[in-house]
RNA sequence: CGCGGGGUAGAGAAAUGGCAUCUCGCCUGGCUCAUAACCAGGAGACUGCGGGUUCGAAUCCCGCCUCCGCCA
């Protein structure tokens, strides 16, 4: 394994629910960053993958009257083939159903009560199978929860508390201290707002929950589905299983990307976990916003949910990605339109990138240059973009490319090379000179967007290769 | 209720005390190498609302309204 390799994580997303645009943009956003780690030389490992556990997948694979695990499979080959299809470049995608993962999550459970961190407990409350948690009568409106509209049930059971109180005072100190990095700042802000209020010590297993990990020395207790899911990082590098551990990533993560809702589980509950086994935390972890579609929350009961695959199936993978991540500024919530992707597609891609490298390519052969000009990378500006990349800066880095190609526009409208002539060996010079310079952006920003658009980008590169570039279809047809 | 983050031309964003800037879209003109492209100019903002501090506020203070998230 190497030195200095990369490890950062996608949340691994529930099966209850078939891949959609949400789901996309933060699994894009972390294999934006891998591959910018990559471009640099580093190896980076990518880990993404499905949360198959819980009464909510049983009961959902009741309903359409198959088996849980028959249900699982389908639906994480729906994420597998989503992935595929936007060019993700995961090293590994994750099944909380697979044998290896069962086992880390039973050896850490043991670990755990080896440590004293957890204690046999009863716990009396109302139960909300939607949410897979208990819930508090004060959130319930009109005595439903408030999330999924459903009486809850009233359960008592017998159940292993994690000792959460006993390591909240570490955790602070390791989000304040930086060692657990967690940005933007202002998630940063309510994570220490939040190891302020009143967080108790909570469940880790279950009583009544069938489809679940078994408590190893307890059968009829099985492992809380959010125990069970975030362990996943961990069972990834070998851990408490059998794995060989040749290729696996090593411990800890760099980042968890991970949504603003579930911030709370990565940056206090999961660090509190990993410390009460002696473990370190992960380094760090990174929240991205939401977004609406249309101004509307994405719902099923709306009919506005957004697959991944009709976003391909209408741009193809570089351009979905590239839409995607240009919506609205990382970090921060958005807003989603569909009628939008074309604007944006047709003004960035169509008329910036795509007809930049014909109309510079046209006039290389109109002057017969091909032999004369060889592209070369404006270093500076790539790496400076590369480490932005790699700092989740993924919105600015984009918007500082595309304005090295509207720069590259305006020199090509200032100096006219078109109207030179290329008989005369003066205005020849001056020509090959003003789209070598051309011929320098348009690799630069091929290279500098290749962890965003890898594919487009190489056939740019490929075009531009040192002294023979050629002309060929549009890259981006517009779209009318 | 509480905690955190938002609200700036039609849309998306920038500007942390000093002429409100950029991109898209729209209108007009120019150009002809290029994908109805590209370049220039223009219209378009009471910076959520109300008060305050200040020579000066999008920015700082107080109050309010509103949107998002806090068990997917």
């Amino acid at each position: 394994m190497k030195e200095n390799e990369f490890f950062i994580t996608t949340p691994i997303y529930y099966v209850n629910d078939k891949p959609h645009i949400g789901h996309a943009y933060a699994t894009l956003v972390a294999d934006v960053v891998a591959r910018a780690h990559r471009a640099c030389g580093e190896s980076a490992y990518f880990l993404t993958g499905t949360d198959e556990h819980g009464a909510k997948v049983a009961q959902s694979a009741e309903k359409v009257g198959k088996q849980p695990q028959e249900f699982c499979d389908e639906i994480a080959e729906l994420f597998q083939s989503a992935w595929a299809g936007l060019c993700i470049s995961h090293n590994r995608f994750i099944r909380t159903t697979e044998s290896y993962h069962i086992e880390t999550v039973q050896a850490f459970l043991k670990e755990l009560k080896a440590k004293d961190a957890i204690y046999e407990g009863e716990y009396e409350g109302l139960y909300c199978t939607g949410c897979e948690s208990f819930i508090q009568e004060k959130d319930l409106i009109d005595g439903k929860c408030p999330h999924h509209n459903k009486e809850p049930e009233l359960l008592k059971e017998n159940n292993w508390f994690f000792r959460l109180t006993a390591y909240l005072p570490q955790v602070e100190r390791a989000i304040q201290e930086n060692r657990i990095i967690v940005a933007p700042d202002h998630f940063r802000n309510e994570v220490l707002a939040l190891l302020k209020q009143d967080l108790q010590d909570f469940s880790v297993t279950r009583a009544g929950v069938d489809w679940g990990i078994p408590l190893p020395w307890d059968e009829t207790q099985t492992i809380y589905v959010w125990v069970d899911a975030l362990i996943n990082y961990l069972s990834a590098t070998g851990w408490g299983n059998n794995q060989s551990q040749e290729n696996l990533p090593k411990w800890p993560a760099d980042v968890h990307v991970c949504g603003k809702d579930i911030l709370k589980f990565h940056a206090i509950y999961w660090p509190a976990l990993l410390m009460a086994i002696d473990l370190m935390p992960p380094r760090g972890v990174t929240i991205h916003g939401f977004f609406t579609v249309d101004g509307q929350k994405m719902s099923k009961t709306i009919g506005n949910v957004i697959s991944p695959n009709d976003l391909v199936s209408e741009y193809g993978a570089d351009s979905a990605r590239y839409l995607l991540l240009t919506q609205f500024p990382f970090g921060q919530d958005g807003d989603i339109a569909f009628s939008r992707f074309k604007e944006n597609y047709n003004a960035d891609l169509a008329n910036g990138i795509g007809n930049l490298v014909q109309r510079v390519s046209t006039l290389i052969e109109n002057f017969h240059l091909q032999a004369d000009i060889t592209p070369c990378v404006d270093e500076g500006f790539m790496v400076s973009i590369r480490e932005h990349m790699k700092g989740f800066q993924i919105t600015e880095s984009i918007a500082e490319i595309m304005k090295k190609a509207r720069e590259s526009d305006l020199a090509l409208a200032t100096s006219e090379p078109w109207k030179k002539d290329p008989t005369i060996e003066s205005d020849r010079t001056e020509v090959k000179q003003i789209l070598q310079d051309a011929s320098n952006s348009i690799v630069t920003i091929a290279s500098a967007l290749e962890p965003v658009m890898p594919h487009v980008c190489q056939e740019i590169l490929v075009r531009f290769s040192s002294r023979d570039i050629t002309k060929g279809d549009a890259l981006f047809p517009r779209k009318a």
